[in-house]
DNA sequence: AATCAATGTTGACGCGAGCAACATTAGATT
DNA sequence: AATCTAATGTTGCTCGCGTCAACATTGATT
């Protein structure tokens, strides 16, 4: 029997797993900071010790959220055997944490368009780019076998992204109309369509795009 | 001076564009239904005269995005000489329309994963299939100009359609780090690889989707 | 032992969603 | 024309949530 202390053990992560429980459960719009102080037996505004706001919590969450897709899509692309195959397990690893989580891939994607105000943000970047480092090392692998051709493997990589992003968000939708499993056998012909056309010729980014650079939208 | 009378002249729409500016300016999650009340001059509970609920109203916001972004790819693709051309086009219409309204995108895609309670969805589907069916008959047409390759070009509509959603959604995000022009010049280029690698064989969807079918998704 | 900073609690304020009851007006019926 | 009715707009509430402020408890440091 847990002894109920004043003094939580550890309530930061206490919190962040019933937030991310609870965000898998209703989404990011019924999401309630109160709700999960309840799911972890504090009062309401305990979380504001380890969270500045909820959104910060819900910022918390999506790195939570990069760190597991990162580790889904290395266990998933491991069993491939030519670089080419793995880049494909690696797209369709990417879908697959899509379909199984989308709640918490919309939190990571879709909260607040952060407008690179360079504080807790860019460690959300950076966690951001491990998952897509993990893509892009595939690409470099396919490129220094042959299998794709050489030349900015930036581009190369934020191509398939897009394509797998894609499929991802539109799955999550309904607005492909495939279940889990027809959904990952597109996603597999999807990505065998894309790597024929950059088998071809080299894609290259425009010149006025060097990463990382600081970004100049709107 | 236009008369203030009690019974409003066209409140409804009157509520639907003050709701699209509202979102433009501040995104689904600071939208509020009692500010498009206040814009529209009118007190806070009118608008339910209209509209069920606030969910509703954000409903018809993004059905008004669908029709603009038909309208504006319509309008796009025109100038295309080739079909090949005009697919590209059509595909860069979307990644502007994404930039130019990323709020209004989201709500469009990103609100309610509708689990196809046909009651208003279907409206929505239907409308939201307009768009689709721009991309679907521009494929179409570059299949019988031999373009493309003949085969299902409903499995080459949601293909290119993913690429092109992703695209918008990661430049929206900030993740492609490119300003407004290079992401449509970053679109043309993806575009280009995508349809030679669909020259090169066909491709199709699993047997076990038939469109347009019930879906059956989770 | 005494103190302090960290951590958790209680209580309050303001705001928005939505419900109910009331007010006003446009049209249809007579 | 006078009246009735349904549609439409308003006022006033309840409830929950995010957040701030003030207070309580506790583990570590001196």
């Amino acid at each position: 029997m847990p002894v109920k202390t004043y003094h939580h053990p550890d309530l930061r992560n206490t919190l962040l797993e019933a937030a991310v429980a609870l965000i898998g459960e209703v989404g990011p719009r019924a999401f309630t900071l109160r709700e999960v102080a309840r799911r972890a037996g504090v009062s309401h505004n305990a979380p504001y010790r380890h969270f500045d706001s909820r959104d910060d919590l819900l910022t918390a969450v999506a790195l939570e959220g990069f760190d597991r897709l990162t580790r889904l899509m290395q266990k998933t692309l491991a069993p491939g055997k030519t670089p080419i195959e793995r880049l494909e397990l690696c797209g369709c690893g990417y879908v697959d944490f899509a379909i199984g989580w989308p709640n918490h891939l919309q939190v990571m994607f879709d909260l607040a368009p952060a407008p690179h105000t360079h504080g807790q943000s860019q460690s959300h970047d950076h966690v951001g780019e491990n998952a897509f480092l993990v893509l892009l090392n595939c690409i470099k692998a396919a490129q220094s076998s042959g299998d794709l051709p050489a030349g900015d493997p930036m581009a190369l990589a934020l191509t398939a992204w897009s394509l797998v992003h894609g499929i991802a968000k539109l799955a999550i939708g309904g607005n492909l109309q495939l279940d889990r499993k027809a959904t990952i056998a597109f996603t597999h012909k999807a990505a065998q369509t894309l790597y024929g056309g950059m088998a071809k010729k080299t894609t290259r980014l425009p010149s006025s795009a060097q990463r990382p650079a600081s970004p100049k939208r709107k």
